[in-house]
DNA sequence: CCCCGCTGCTAATTCGTATTAGTGGCGGGA
DNA sequence: TCCCGCCACTAATACGAATTAGCAGCGGGG
């Protein structure tokens, strides 16, 4: 048991040490110096005596009671934050976040306490605690579309990493521009002379999927065939079976670990990779696979994402937003090994 | 521009709308029973009808302005909490931390609004901001001891992770047991016939080097030589010649990189580990290092020091703490590959 | 001498919620 | 009829800081 805590310091006891009155300490402390407000010099001394005597400081909870603005931005993430599996998925993200947040001597309050309900955690339960921050980030490969209507109706600042659909009105996010970024990884295999290309999805209606699929679909149409496969990258032959007899040249995977078996599965078979079949992926690992070859595709620009989300959410929260910020940030694409020239024999026939 | 922010709804609006006083709104939302305070269902329903159709949710802010408690867990750490770099260091405590935090319904806010002053943060400065958690969770290999002090005097409920020397009173804490672990280790080798022991120290003075250096010592009395030596690892051609020329069968190294350029340095000269030297790591890597063997050593349970600190934590922030709490927890053994005989050869020279 | 205006401060109020003391109304027992 | 006691609330206050209106005191101009 610990001694009932001693109460904390308040602007009382500075006021009653320095023969002032509260309203005098709260004054002095924001070093107010209007027009109509002014403290002689000898005063200002006696209360900063005081409080450096004591040690005080201004609680922060009474403090956003009066101003509204806490300096905290709240950060939700659909799946736990720190979690072994998707570790590399949140992580750039966290980074970013945290630097920016630093930069602008914002807090980060984690919500961890948010309840999973249906195996995804809710931003709105009984106890809602979103208003402990001044606005919040979210973070979640998938972000439930009912929330976001939510929180527009409530006008809660807040703003998406990633890309969302609209949601009761527009979404402010800080996203990838996935279909920019593969509409160039599909002129470059036009380029090199593929005409049979394909698309393998993994079958999540998230945006990010969608707009993948859209860059694929704008860009391939030249292309002579460019068809698109769902797999979960479980039978890596049969998939593999299934872009041979279509004669594709060139796969562009949406998942970077079924890009790994993919190749995988092609060398197990004595297939060379770009050789007989080139590979490109569309987004970075999430979880570190062991490959010693670089694939050719684009780097999510996580971390930027993480930094701009936080300085996009200050300009929601201060109001000072140009609309709704909407912004896409190019992914950075990677040369890498694995797209080369399609066969000219399997071409021509 | 956004439209000046739609003053959020408070219980004073309820009341309106149910006809009510403020009051009795605070009532059923806590839903109080209690002898003295009796609300007619009726007008209870009414209530709860005004709440849900306005989605109304208690200003956590206010609510803790009265109640002193927050549910909010702060977690200070002495360097950025999502570097690139010590990664895998905060890493694994925090996936503990939000693990725990979780379970018992607390939200985790980041002091990363911690100004960084001589290239460390520093948790007390002129705006801070501690107090808008209810404890704090301490994480950063050197803690500063005159923060610990303070913290003591305040009365701020906190832990650190990782065992602390007293400042100014006992500091709580979640630590491993190091000094047990290298005992084990120092065993073991004598055990295997090693006589001439070397420790290999970075120079830090955090009680984490020294807890490990009071296991080698305590341990290591029996044998014949037991040397301790202080390296950055940036020269280990050097120091694998002064292993040798002491005569040293088995070094225990304190960092996990040092422990990898050893070994490295050793085989480019044609020795072989365990063969002509074995090497005992006293700690799991913090950065990523390629090294296709398995060292020998142990493992700190991070995961489980952060669950823990929260757990503690808790009861410091209750009260219900048992004096100081104070908690090593043990490391975990890893057989590995480096720790072997020594050769008789050398051995009985 | 009166009043204005300035200086330097304080009293009072506000933020939103929780809690406690108290109050009006009503039924029942004496 | 009077009073007690219970029920179902409400009024008032506290939490700690920020802010605003306003009040003494004093000097100077008319």
């Amino acid at each position: 048991m610990t001694p009932p805590a001693p109460r904390r310091v308040t602007q009382r006891d500075i006021a009653r040490l320095a023969g002032v009155s509260q309203a005098t300490v709260s004054l002095v402390l924001n070093n107010r110096s209007d027009a109509d407000v002014r403290i002689a010099p000898e005063t200002r001394r006696r209360v900063l005596r005081a409080i450096t005597e004591t040690g005080y400081v201004a609680d922060p909870v009474a403090r956003r009671l009066v101003s509204r603005f806490n300096r905290i931005i709240g950060v939700f993430t659909y799946e736990p934050a720190f979690p072994s599996g998707s570790r590399d998925f949140f992580h750039p993200f966290l980074l970013g976040i945290e630097e920016y947040a630093e930069r602008v001597g914002c807090d980060l309050l984690l919500f961890t306490s948010a309840p999973v309900v249906d195996g995804r955690r809710r931003v709105f339960h009984q106890d809602n605690r979103l208003r402990l921050a001044d606005g919040c980030i979210l973070l979640g490969r998938e972000i439930d579309g009912t929330e976001l209507r939510r929180l527009n109706e409530d006008g809660f600042p807040y703003v998406a990493v990633g890309r969302r659909d609209d949601a009761g009105g527009p979404v402010p996010y800080v996203g990838a521009d996935y279909a920019t970024a593969v509409g160039q990884l599909v002129e470059f295999a036009l380029a090199r002379g593929h005409r049979r290309l394909a698309y393998l999805r993994m079958g999540l209606d998230a945006e990010s999927a969608t707009d993948r699929q859209v860059g694929f679909a704008r860009y391939a149409g030249t292309a002579e065939s460019a068809r698109q496969f769902t797999t979960t990258g479980q039978d890596a032959d049969l998939l593999l079976d299934n872009l041979r007899a279509d004669r594709t040249t060139v796969a562009l995977v949406e998942d970077f670990g079924i890009a790994v078996a993919l190749e995988l599965a092609a060398r197990r078979r004595g297939l060379t990779v770009p050789g007989d079949l080139s590979i490109v992926t569309l987004g970075d690992p999430t979880v570190p696979v062991p490959s010693d070859l670089t694939f050719t595709g684009f780097l999510i620009p996580r971390e930027e994402m993480g930094r701009q989300a936080v300085e996009v959410l200050t300009t929601v929260v201060d109001g000072s937003a140009d609309d709704v910020p909407q912004r896409l940030l190019p992914c950075v694409l990677v040369e890498g090994e694995t797209l080369g020239a399609p066969d000219p024999a399997v071409d021509r026939s």
